[in-house]
DNA sequence: TTGAAAGCGCTAACAT
DNA sequence: ATGTTAGCGCTTTCAA
């Protein structure tokens, strides 16, 4: 075989050859310096081009201009619900914007399950995820978590644009883009208060999750707007599962409270089969509010209302905020809070 | 702002002259080359690497070595959920041999909702794809069907690896891989005809559609065996939306049939909560059958049976064939099937 | 209108 | 043990 067989795409020197030209003049040509040859040579050239496929390669071609106009990407974990539809807002304005993006899936929660990341392992996949998006010389970085919180981890290189998405670092010296959890929650508890719920049980996540905190903070606030007083010890804690749901809710039902709400839609699915098993009617009998809006809420009959955070919006918004930077030289610290849209379903009635 | 505040990133010129020795010799001894240097000089350099954060620039270090050890991965639409898991499975095996993944996601779902992949845009996109990705010196492709089908597209650089995952091409040129929809419905058939369902209502894809065909064949073949015939006139379309679940439903309910077998998860969805409208207990009243094993089916009560694609595997799959081809330098063309889950729920009962 | 030459950062063959 | 050189494919002066 052949070095021309083995290789996949032609090169400028193939066209250079093929038109009888040298590789500065093709150069010229396909980058569309006017006056770079005649006309019939430059129909010669994309001629050849054209049936060739040639496309640059972008190796030399980045290599030389010394810059890449791309960004990396850095999953925490892919596969988590709600990562692709930031991804995908992220690459929609990069698109827009004529920036590639690169992908680098550091696969957590494949690896580690739920388990916080902040053990040395967790810190040598950040740190190698960042050095090899470097080394492939993007420009900026966008770094997804797959639940809202604190990361400890940040780059080692401090010229380097980088954006917290769907979570925030410990110090403010990068900037981050995350949903208003504190004003849904706030506002989940506006509903509820208004039919008339004074008696409401909260399942939320595992006990000292800072996930949680916000969005009970902005409940808790709606709370005491409407004069009620919450005895904080009876919150439940659930580790976001189905089954640890329906685990708090037989703790709850039966019992007084005449609302439920789940820090997340898999827990309070868990809630709906308890009221089921019980024979109390979800939106009749009794309230429930979910988090997050994946399908599963919307299947129960009725749906469950839940909170929808701004996922694509979010991913958008970082990949502004890495843009800003690149293309103005300077850094930029704000922390962006971005509304939730509250679907309100037939699982919430008055009281 | 000088030059090299503005580098994100050393050279190895930068750990040469901070080590008073040549580049080749950074280069050696940061490649392991025994005996590139001097004990004391090769702590040095390794150090002067260590603090400058030194990562070779790939495009300058692949362009030499004219190989990337990476191959693309193009997707229909990564946010479709079938998708990133998948990648995932690509991932999982990449890694494991020392071989990067560049992803390049057309968002045909976003931009075209479900149209089906046929149009002159759709193929523009294709080719944009699969010459950016070579561009960039992919060594192969994998492309990412959002639901299984047939491809028209195929790429234009013959030499290129190309693996279809989770569709299938036109022409056996190219390798594929992507679930045994046919044994599964067999499957799923013979479950359902060995409780003694002899009149079994269907909820098919849109009408004519491939993605169906498989499963229906494998059902009926099962339907065959217990010597029941089927008037395939009778079958129900949707449009995989829960909507058209719901309203096929309407049409087989109340009515005669003593099972459905609903052709994805969305519309058994549908039809359960038909059956809740009517008072029915499905896996009681009524056996349901659903496909795709998503949550949604799960948190039914009672959870809905389901067929399981294995796509983690299919991912992987797809990888080993494309690196085999890429490291034998042949060409690979065989269809791989690989075996669905069925997941046996409570929704499923004897006549 | 065209091209020669230099160089991006790296590696490898070949000196010394 | 260390360095010189050439060149990967491309762009961009600058000269002809």
């Amino acid at each position: 075989m052949t070095e021309a067989e083995v290789r996949i795409i032609a090169t400028i020197k193939d066209i250079a050859r093929l038109t009888g030209v040298s590789a500065a003049t093709v150069s010229n040509v396909l980058n569309g310096k006017s006056g770079a040859a005649s006309d019939a040579k430059m129909q010669e050239i994309f001629q050849a081009a054209k049936e060739l496929h040639y496309r640059p390669n972008t190796l030399a071609k980045n290599l030389k201009l010394r810059r890449t106009k791309s960004i990396g990407i850095i999953t925490e974990d892919l596969t988590v619900f709600h990562t692709p539809e930031m991804v995908d807002g992220i690459e929609e304005y990069c698109e827009s914007q004529g920036y590639e993006i690169i992908l680098d899936n550091m696969r957590f929660f494949k690896r580690f399950g739920n388990n916080f990341t902040d053990t040395r392992l967790h810190t040598e996949f950040f740190e190698n995820a960042v050095s090899a998006l470097v080394a492939q010389q993007v420009e900026g970085i966008v770094y997804i978590g797959y639940h809202c919180r604190e990361i400890i981890q940040k780059p080692a290189f401090p010229h380097l644009p980088f954006v917290y998405c769907n979570c925030y670092p410990k110090e403010p010296e990068y900037a981050c883009v995350y949903p208003n959890d504190e004003d849904a929650g706030y506002q989940v508890g506006k509903v509820l208060t208004g039919l008339g719920h004074t008696n409401i049980g909260i399942i939320s996540g595992p006990k000292g999750n800072v996930n949680a905190r916000a969005r009970l903070d902005g409940f808790f606030r709606a709370l005491r707007e409407a004069g009620i007083s919450y005895d904080v010890n009876t919150i439940l804690h659930g580790d976001w599962g189905r089954d640890s749901g329906y685990e708090n809710a037989k703790k709850l039902l039966p019992g007084d409270c005449t609302a439920i709400f789940a820090l997340n839609d898999a827990m309070a699915s868990g809630v709906f089969f308890r009221c089921q098993e019980l024979g109390l009617q979800v939106g009749r009998d009794i309230s429930l509010f979910g988090y997050d809006n994946l399908n599963i809420a919307r299947v129960h009959t009725p749906a469950i209302s839940s909170v929808e955070p701004p996922l694509h919006d979010i991913g958008r918004k970082c990949a502004q905020l890495v843009l800003e930077q690149i293309e103005t030289r300077s850094r930029l610290t704000q922390r962006v809070l971005l509304p939730c849209t509250l679907h309100l379903r037939d699982s919430v009635c008055p009281r």
